[in-house]
DNA sequence: TAAAAATTACCTGATTTCAGGTATTCAATT
DNA sequence: AATTGAATACCTGAAATCAGGTAATTTTTA
């Protein structure tokens, strides 16, 4: 009984990267290379959307997000073996694609044997790391064992001002408070974190994406 | 009297980029790909160094950042025609790079004929850019005015320490350096930046991807 | 080899942050 | 009505940063 070939697609929006691809996949027989798309919606239009066994998706796509498409996929395609390909290895972003349902995460600067590799394995249902994402995630950080603590209204304020490099003199003006005000807020923002300065602070909330304006707008 | 076809050299961490750029330009008779670099120093020893018409320099690059790369080399070889590709499209990066002596950047997400027709302007000495940077780079904004300064090494590594939230004291005893050394060169950060504190500081660099891994990793 | 740049280091004094405490007012919750 | 949590504000003293200066040594570049 002879193996199918593994039906292979990309979503990708440099067309570069779709170009060696294609060229490291029609050098192995093993894998049939459906289609490589630069946009979402020439994805979601493919007819053959149903016969992919694997995709490779781009993470930091024009403006939909990766993490986003590979939820949306995996609702309505939950066979789809999803990996995650970028060229940065941000801890947090690898952690949320894998809770929505992605196979691994592989990053562009990855040698093309490793792809093979790595493709093949996923394609048996393995999670599936390339060297430097591994070593990243071996890494126990802090941050996995401190939770991140939960903010006032007023203290999310200032931790945005703080972050903007305004010092407390500043921060009280443009709030019209106390400058002793806002110094206890600083202090009680430090004993939350459970950190030593403002600079480590700034790590932190950095580190836990407390940094993007996303989290400024909604979830405060 | 025939045209001399252009040599091309590639220095990217990405193997599935020069894969793509291979395949492309194996198509373009006009071309002569001299060689695909995964590290500086396989560039910097390449023998036919000195041949080469067009580098693209990929910016986001593992050890070193591609704009001292592309300094280095334009003092060495200053008829080279470097042209930056990457992914991202940083206003301040580019400007910072065409500084630099670049002829150019493109986009990763540019299309093919994209590049051989801007490879070929800028062997004519044209500076050239992929459309949406040109679009990005239309737009005046403010932070123009401040340019990236220039860091040392020792600047660099003191700046990395210092955006992980280490004071003074802990960074002179990781240094093994005086605490007054780095006292100098805290201050001298904070003038070349031009901001009146780390946390302005940190929000400079972060604002301008001087945060990546890539930029500090084995760089210094 | 001379000049320039980088690295190291010290001094002084002003300013800011950090760490400990307390305490009043207001709003929400029980 | 009593309690809790949030926001406000003050005090003190220690510690760290910031801003100005100078200067010797080493490394790199011209």
């Amino acid at each position: 009984m002879e193996n199918k070939k593994l039906s292979i697609a990309i979503l990708d929006d440099h067309p570069l990267i779709i170009e060696g691809l294609s060229t490291l996949f029609s050098n192995h027989e093993e894998f049939d290379l459906l289609g490589g798309f630069n946009k979402s919606e020439d994805l979601y239009s493919f007819e053959e959307i149903d016969k992919i066994d694997v995709l490779l998706l781009d993470i930091f796509f024009g403006d939909n997000n990766g993490i986003d498409i590979c939820f949306e996929l995996k609702k309505k395609y939950p066979k789809m073996i999803i990996l995650g390909i970028s060229s940065q290895s941000e801890r947090s972003i690898v952690l949320q694609l894998i809770k929505q349902g992605a196979s691994g995460y592989l990053l562009k600067t990855a040698k093309n044997e490793e792809y093979i590799h790595c493709i093949k394995e996923a394609a048996k249902g393995k999670m599936v790391f390339s060297k430097e994402v591994q070593v990243m995630l071996d890494k126990i950080q802090l941050s996995d064992l401190k939770s991140i603590p939960r903010l006032t209204k007023r203290e999310k304020e200032i931790l945005a001002l703080l972050i903007k490099g305004k010092s407390t003199q500043e921060i009280s003006e443009e709030l019209f408070l106390s400058f002793l005000t806002i110094q206890t807020h600083r202090r009680n923002l430090l004993q939350k974190f459970d950190v030593k300065n403002s600079l480590e602070l700034i790590n932190f909330a950095n580190e836990n994406g407390l940094l993007n304006d996303a989290h400024f707008s909604n979830s405060f």
